[in-house]
DNA sequence: CGAGTTTGACCTGCGC
DNA sequence: GCGCAGGTCAAACTCG
């Protein structure tokens, strides 16, 4: 295959300014530093070579020798370019695991953080200090993934997340030009070793933590609620569920289903299910436990979301002196996009997020915009919910764990503006994916529930049906 | 006949 | 201590 005309060449040179075949054999190699050495060198090397051949094209008097080995070289660039480009990818797939890693451990050091601000909250308001606490793991109990570390100390914790954050500018930028990668991939780089130095220091520095049980309690009952209109007697959440109770709760007239997930032996998930007493169109769920079993994809869209919510609730909601929540965790926990799409609940006799999927598209201009664009006017807890099937539409960038991982490490609930703003534009990258639509359907049907397709593994007809129908 | 549902009894926590 | 309400248990029942 001949690849003739050097301007062509200088453009794709441009466009690929990354390492030269010689460099294939070191790609294995990790270090940054050989990297950035070949790839200005190379670079140099393609471009004096380039302006050279430009020269002599123009030039007009080659020889037949001379355009048969411009040739030869010309189609040795060109498959040095493709191998670049592969080189490129792996990078970019390198880096998105740093990413990942990165991720994983500020979730753990956001943790750290809440701890800590926990911590000296107790202290100043009971004048304790110095004794022998029980510091809490807010681990979300739907498990997340997020890596547990030992406790650090605050600042080092907020330089953690600023680092985070930076990393995540990092990822949007890359979506524009592949060519900065690899400076990227230094800064990553750099990132993470100071990250991983700093967590070695810590590590010798702080004790270890005993869980305090009462804590594990407050997780396990921890709970989130989703209303959400549906004329059948559950939302189609993907997993199967048994009823296994049913009470008339005080204040309604519909009564309370109790139901248990039975897609594993010993799953300690249950549910409520229970018709709002004011609007009886109103399907309340509320979730409570951490599945032990891998879930569907459309189980796995619900989880996700809901699991995000009682990450959100519980990073907010540990137990003050005064047993309340923290009004501020409160009030920034609410999501920045939808104000009133989730509230919690402190009166509640458990920790209680509500996701309200109620609302239609006319409360809000923002909601008078296209579907897929509403995506990334939603809030961001949906918008990592929309994105948890990744498998649909093949983007490992956005696996569920690893967005809540974005989510949880930008403190996007303490309502950080500018990445909400980045999360909106990379929701926005998304919803060009034409994979992503027929997801989107799949996911905002798993949430709403179709009074024809009930596909949550119960064929009951319980008292919400009678209640139903004589509503 | 097995899986799932119904429903009354029982347990537990909380407020008075 | 008592009553109330939420939650769970388990035997009886229903259905395919």
């Amino acid at each position: 295959m001949s690849f003739r005309g050097t301007p062509l060449l200088m453009d794709a040179l441009d466009f690929f300014p990354q390492k030269s075949k010689e460099t294939e054999d070191d790609d294995d190699d990790d270090d940054a530093d050989d990297i950035d050495h070949h790839h200005h060198q190379n670079l140099d090397f393609h471009v004096d070579t380039s302006l050279d051949l430009l020269t002599k094209n123009t030039s007009g008097n080659r020889s037949i020798e001379e355009n048969d080995a411009l040739e030869t070289m010309d189609e040795k660039r060109f498959v040095a370019l493709v191998t670049e480009l592969h080189q490129v990818n792996a990078e970019n797939q390198r880096l998105r695991e740093l990413i990942d890693q990165m991720n994983n451990n500020s979730n753990a050091v956001r943790m750290q953080l809440i701890k800590i601000t926990q911590k000296q909250h107790n202290q100043g308001n009971n004048g304790v200090s110095g004794e022998k606490e029980e510091m809490v793991v807010p681990r979300s109990f739907l498990d997340m993934g997020v890596a547990e570390k030992d406790e650090a100390s605050q600042q080092v914790s907020e330089e953690k997340l600023r680092e985070s954050k930076s990393v995540v500018d990092l990822i949007h930028r890359c979506k524009g030009s592949e060519k900065d990668i690899e400076d990227k991939l230094d800064c990553v780089r750099e990132s993470s070793k100071a990250r991983m130095e700093g967590d070695q220091e810590l590590s010798n520095k702080v004790p270890k933590l005993d869980q305090s049980s009462e804590t594990l309690s407050m997780i396990k009952k921890a709970r989130v609620s989703v209303r959400a209109r549906s004329d059948s007697t559950m939302i189609a959440d993907g997993c199967q569920w048994r009823k296994y109770g049913q009470k008339m709760a005080k204040g309604n007239p519909c009564p309370r289903a109790y139901y248990r997930c039975t897609m594993s032996t010993g799953c300690p998930v249950r549910k409520q299910v229970q018709r709002c007493a004011e609007d009886r169109s109103v399907l309340i769920t509320t979730y409570e436990g951490q599945h032990n079993h891998p879930l569907p994809p459309t189980a796995q869209a619900m989880a996700s979301t809901t699991s995000a919510a009682a990450s959100m609730l519980l990073s907010g909601s540990m137990p003050s002196s005064d047993g309340l929540i923290n009004p501020t965790i409160l009030e920034s926990a609410s999501l920045p996009c939808s104000q009133n799409m989730a509230t919690l609940s402190a009166s509640a006799p458990f920790p209680t997020i509500t996701l309200d999927l109620t609302q239609n598209a006319t409360n809000s201009s923002q909601h008078q915009r296209e579907p897929q664009n509403q995506l990334s006017l939603l809030s961001p807890l949906l918008a990592q919910k929309f994105m948890s099937v990744p498998k649909l539409f093949g983007h490992s960038l956005c696996d569920q764990t690893k967005l809540a991982g974005l989510h949880e490490s930008q403190g996007m609930d303490t309502a950080a503006p500018s990445f909400a703003n980045s999360l909106n534009a990379a929701t926005a990258a998304i919803t060009a994916d034409p994979n992503f639509t027929a997801a989107l359907v799949a996911a905002i049907t798993s949430v709403m529930g179709s009074s024809h397709s009930n596909t949550g593994g119960t064929s009951n007809t319980t008292g919400d049906d009678q209640c139903n129908n004589n509503a």
